[in-house]
Formats: C-alpha cells, structure tokens, sequence
DNA sequence: CTGTATCCTCTAAGATACTG
DNA sequence: CAGTATCTTAGAGGATACAG
C-alpha cells in the first residue's frame, strides 16, 4: 500500500497494518501466539498464500512479526508478533467492539471458528459483580468446547471442557456467542437454538461491555 | 471491498471500514464535525474526487455518514457522521495512540496539517495533575495557532489565541507535536527549533498517554 | 463553487498451479 | 508443509471535462 504521506499518527498506523487482511492476521497471531504458516492459512479463511506470505514478509519488514525456527523436533518455522505486534491488541478490541452492532445479522454463507467462542467473552465482557464467588460456563457449539470462568473482576476463556460448570449452554455458535456479548437476547437466542443447563443466573455475572461508550449500540446497518 | 465473510466483529467491522482512506474521512468528520466536499479533500491530501465522492456513497450507504443541505444562505450538502459513526472514536483513538510510535522519524514530503496540533493533545494526553489550576498552553507553528487549556484532569484544545498564556510554545509543527505526546523529549524538541517562553513547569502536568499500561502486552492467548 | 462522470494507467488482490 | 510463480481481474490513483 502506498503511503497517505501524513505527519499523523492515525496515517501513519495505517501506512503499516491499513492494507487488507492485515489486521486479520495479527489478530491470528493474538489469539493463536505463535503459529506456521498453515495455522494462519486456516484461520484466515479465503486468503490467498501468495498474499499471506506477502503480508508477513511486509509485517516482518515493519518490526511487527518475527519468524523463528520451531525447537528441533518439528522443523518448521514459526510466526510471532512482536511487541509492537502485540500492542496492536486495543485496536483490535475496539475495532471488534465496533463491530459487535453489525452482528445481529446473520449471513448464511459465513465462516465460523470455535476459537472465537473463546476470545469473544474475554474481550468484550466484563465481570459485574467481581465481589461474588467464581462461575464457571461450558459452551459446546458444533462439536467444539470452550469454558468460561469468571471471577474477581476477570473473564478468562479457553476451549475445552470444565468439571464441575455451573450452566452449560449448548447450541448454534451465533446464538451463544451473540448472547454473550449483548448482541441479542435470551428470548432470541432460545429461539435460535440455545438451551441451557443449570444456573442461569450467573448470566447476569456476564456484562456486556458493548453499549458503554456513546450509549445505544443503535440501529443496525443495512 | 468484498467481504471476509467471517462472523467475526473485527471482521464485519472492516468489511465496512477498511477500505483504503475510509477510516481518514471518518477521521476528518470526527475533527472537524459536518462539512463540505471540499473540506473534506483538503483535509486528505492525495484523494481523488471521484474515490472520495465514492467512498461518501458508500459510508451513506452503511450508515455511518449522514448528508444534509446547509442551512438556507449557504446552499451546499454537509457530511456528517451519524451515531454509529461517531462511534468510531475510539477505534481512532486507538489506532492514533499506537501509531505514536511511529511519529519519531520524519520524512521530509509529508503533509501536516495545523488542525492536528489541536486534536492530538486532546486525544493523546492527560492531566497529570487534576488537582491544580487550571493552566493555557498557547501553541505557534508556521503561523497556525493553537490552545491547551488544562484543567480538572481534563485536556482540551482549540483553534487560535489564547488571552493570557501561562506558557508559549513556538516552532515546527512536528517539534511542537513530538514533544506534547511525548514521542521527543525536550532537548530534541528545542533542537528542531522549538522556543518556549514563560512557565516551562507546565509541560509536566501534560503527560502522553502513549507508553500507559494498557498498551502492555496484557496477556496474550498462547 | 460543489461536486459528478469518464477517461487512462498501474498496482493490489484473487485464483490456481506448481516446486523445494 | 511452506511457500513461489503465473495469470486474470478489480480497484486505486490521477487528470480533466463537465453539470448544477
């Protein structure tokens, strides 16, 4: 991409991660840490190989992706961000927090990964009530897994299972994920396909933290 | 831009925004509120009319930006961003904070703009000590003029003079700008041709938000 | 003055085949 | 698996002409 050739910040940021799927790839790299090649290949569905290995070559340029050798036993290399890659994440989270109004739609021909089961609640919610006892929830979506633990002002999430949840919500990945993040509501998301298992209650522990900066997260685009 | 096609907010949200110069024009709508056609493209130098009128179209047609006909003396169409597009500040902010970093070096055919020495301490900046009087900063640079005033833990900044400055900064634009979002420290800044005249100790109370600990790498996913 | 429309050129992006 | 090479197409950039 060529340059806007502006003395100003927001030009300049975008002079480096503004070109298509850039900003895609470091969030890869975020939630992945390090990966190959491939891993990025299959988390950036539609991307062509020619451009993923351009665009790392110009992250890479710029400082803000490093390639190591993984440690012996595999041969291959590995990608990484480095600290100026990682300090992209608040723009990432306010992009996605953004993004969060334009949800609310549904498009058939859409790609959907398990592992944003796993980074959307720690993103884009909030513990409300840090006093209260730990939580724990189990998502299952299509086969994948991911558990959600709250407590002490933190969401943290990962995939997998958990031994003892306190509610288990179960169904189409829209529904559970457009629930967790305030993007539709409970009625809707049971219409959609959700049940849940167990307390409910420790739903409301889950704030959205979408609606806080200019109020309503408004009417959708369309 | 054709869409990723990922039900991902980050995605969806440069589905719409990420477009090349997209973010800029909300940008200059974000700074200067409704306006023209053609305040838009002084505002961003290199557009071409046609890719900005497009663009417009297109913003319009998502919902971000609104047109409306200018009150009845003037008879001219103002662009304006709606709520949703307001909305944007923070991904701005973000965007313009991490891009700092990159402020340090400067490249002898870039465009600066004197509006930008108002909006950047605003947005980059804060009140280290919210507790004192408030204090005017009066910025000169290549015969723009701009205003800090800093008070109650707030920044704020203005177009043009200021009655009774408690200090003077004068110089380049980027001497000026470096130094109040703490790219440059003072020693360069006065190397590049900065003068100040009056209470120097004020500089302190306006501390960059740039190297915060939220930019720290706040634990990412491995 | 405020845009819109139409050229043209050139680079970036997408699709796909293929090699170390 | 990890890319490179090639081809095609879409879109950006720039110049200018033109309409309200």
């Amino acid at each position: 991409m060529r340059s806007y050739g502006q003395y100003c910040s927001i030009a300049r940021a975008l002079d480096l991660v503004g070109d298509r799927w850039t900003l895609l790839i470091v969030r890869e790299l975020l939630l992945r840490g390090s990966c190959r090649f491939t891993d990025l290949k299959a988390g950036l569905p539609g991307i062509a190989t020619n451009l993923l290995s351009a665009r790392l070559k110009e992250l890479e340029g710029v400082g803000l992706v490093g390639r190591e050798d993984a440690p012996p036993p595999v041969a291959t290399v590995l990608y990484t961000l480095t600290e100026d890659g990682l300090a992209l994440e608040p723009v990432l989270k306010a992009l996605g927090l953004w993004g969060l109004r334009l949800m609310d739609v549904e498009r058939p021909d859409e790609v959907f990964q398990a592992r944003w089961l796993a980074y959307a609640p720690t993103w884009f919610t909030t513990d409300a009530d840090p006093g209260a006892p730990p939580a724990v929830i189990q998502l299952l979506a299509s086969g994948e897994q991911a558990v959600i633990e709250i407590g002490g002002g933190e969401v943290r999430a990962r995939v997998g299972r958990a031994a003892d949840p306190d509610l288990i919500l179960e169904g189409p990945p829209r529904a559970i994920l457009g629930l967790l993040t305030g993007v539709i509501d409970l009625d809707l998301a049971t219409r959609m396909g959700l049940t849940g298992h167990g307390r409910r209650d420790v739903l409301a522990r889950l704030r959205p933290v979408a609606a806080d900066p200019a109020s309503a997260p408004s009417a959708a685009v369309r």
